[in-house]
DNA sequence: GTATACACGTGAGCC
DNA sequence: TGGCTCACGTGTATA
């Protein structure tokens, strides 16, 4: 019967987490905790214990409410999943965060020039060697290719050239790149793999002449491509599952 | 005397919430329960409730950890004053989200040239895919090893786990971390391979339970022994652990 | 039936 | 000393 009480306060505090700061509907009881004499040693400190002690669950009950409110959709009412939920919508909001400050001080910094390229990198010491449009080879039946979506290879200085590979992540694309780069046999300093949102990303820095450009990009087209010929020699195979 | 576990519990968590997930202590406790006989029904059942409750205390408290974790600025360690500071942060989110979303509505709406988006990814880019023939792959079963030289996990918030893995750079050592990595079947967010110096750094990012960090740890662990089993059957186990 | 989740009272540590 | 917080075991209601 006093469960109900605890129930009640359970819920009712869920609805109005603002202060509400009553402490109702317990001191009814306090002719139940037992004979009034206030100068017994235990029994006075006792039930001076007990009420603090029930104030401080309260209060903090009354914060796990007030936290369950300003957080949305969540599903359980539990005290755990409450925080659980907090956290991850604190750790979503702050990403979102420095997303929309990235978004901010990039449309800042656009002054007004015509064209908005990510320009302060390839504006001085990229060398694009080639455009081509790219016809997505059967991008929904060819599950082991790779599937490149950008691929730049441009000089930084006299001896370093910068590798920049996009594509679309799927199983083994992390593991096919590297075979395809480590297969190349180039000087690779170093070597920067990424994942996000379904796509690779993949920057390399080689150690190479400058003439070499051209040469290096051909060569990584042609390791990518070759790879994807001897993945699918055949396509029936895949069709299993 | 055993305050001071408590004590300790709630101080030792505090500044390090990975691991530490020992259920130690209360074995030994087991016999004072009494007769060892499972089937007394408020012997067993409260044992089990004992238990049961003191886990959910603990996961409780972890949660609570957690959440102060991701917020900054925390001043007290209290429990109700870790929630409060939840709570305004998670309302100053709130509200920075709200200003910078209008900023960016601003930005957005002023006198913009030409083309727009900022958006300028898949512009034009080009992708080759010429095929040539191409160099024989299978070199990649050379059977050196994944000399691991550092492994660190740790949990960041609850449900992010950062893994770091620094090995040797020998020939295929990347080729080999992805195939392990994508061999376990991870939530893996991203992934951030790095060649340096004759050594590779790998950093992930995975999504899992703030209590799987051992399980985690060891899954990769014995990944990567496996691995080497396979490639040198012969050889014995080298390095590292 | 057994989990799961809660509030409660209690003893102990710390300013 | 007293006010504060904490973990613990227990009884109980809900799923």
């Amino acid at each position: 019967m006093e469960n109900m009480e605890q129930e009640f306060n359970w819920e009712t505090n869920s609805f109005l987490q603002n202060e509400d700061f009553e402490y109702d509907s317990w001191p009814l009881e306090e002719a139940v905790s037992g004979s009034y004499d206030s100068s017994s040693p235990d029994g006075a400190a006792s039930s001076k214990n007990i009420v603090s002690e029930r104030n401080r669950r309260q209060k903090l009950n009354q914060r796990l409410f007030a936290l369950r409110s300003v957080v949305p959709n969540i599903t359980k009412m539990d005290k755990a999943s409450i925080i659980k939920d907090a956290i991850s919508y604190i750790q979503g909001l702050q990403y979102e965060e420095s997303k929309l400050e990235a978004e901010i001080r990039e449309l800042e910094s656009t002054p007004r020039s015509s064209l908005s390229f990510s320009k302060d990198f390839d504006r001085d010491l990229l060398v694009p060697v080639t455009s081509k449009k790219m016809k997505q080879l059967d991008s929904g039946s060819s599950r082991s290719l790779i599937e490149v979506i950008e691929l730049k290879v441009a000089s930084m200085g006299e001896r370093i050239m910068v590798v920049n590979v996009t594509c679309n992540k799927r199983t083994d694309t992390m593991v096919k790149l590297c075979q395809v780069f480590e297969s190349l046999n180039l000087k690779i300093l170093t070597s920067n793999l990424n994942s996000f949102s379904g796509m690779i990303f993949n920057t390399l820095f080689i150690e190479a002449d400058e003439e070499e450009q051209d040469v290096l990009r051909l060569k990584i087209e042609t390791g990518i491509g070759a790879y994807n010929e001897t993945q699918s020699p055949t396509w029936s195979m895949d069709s299993l599952y």
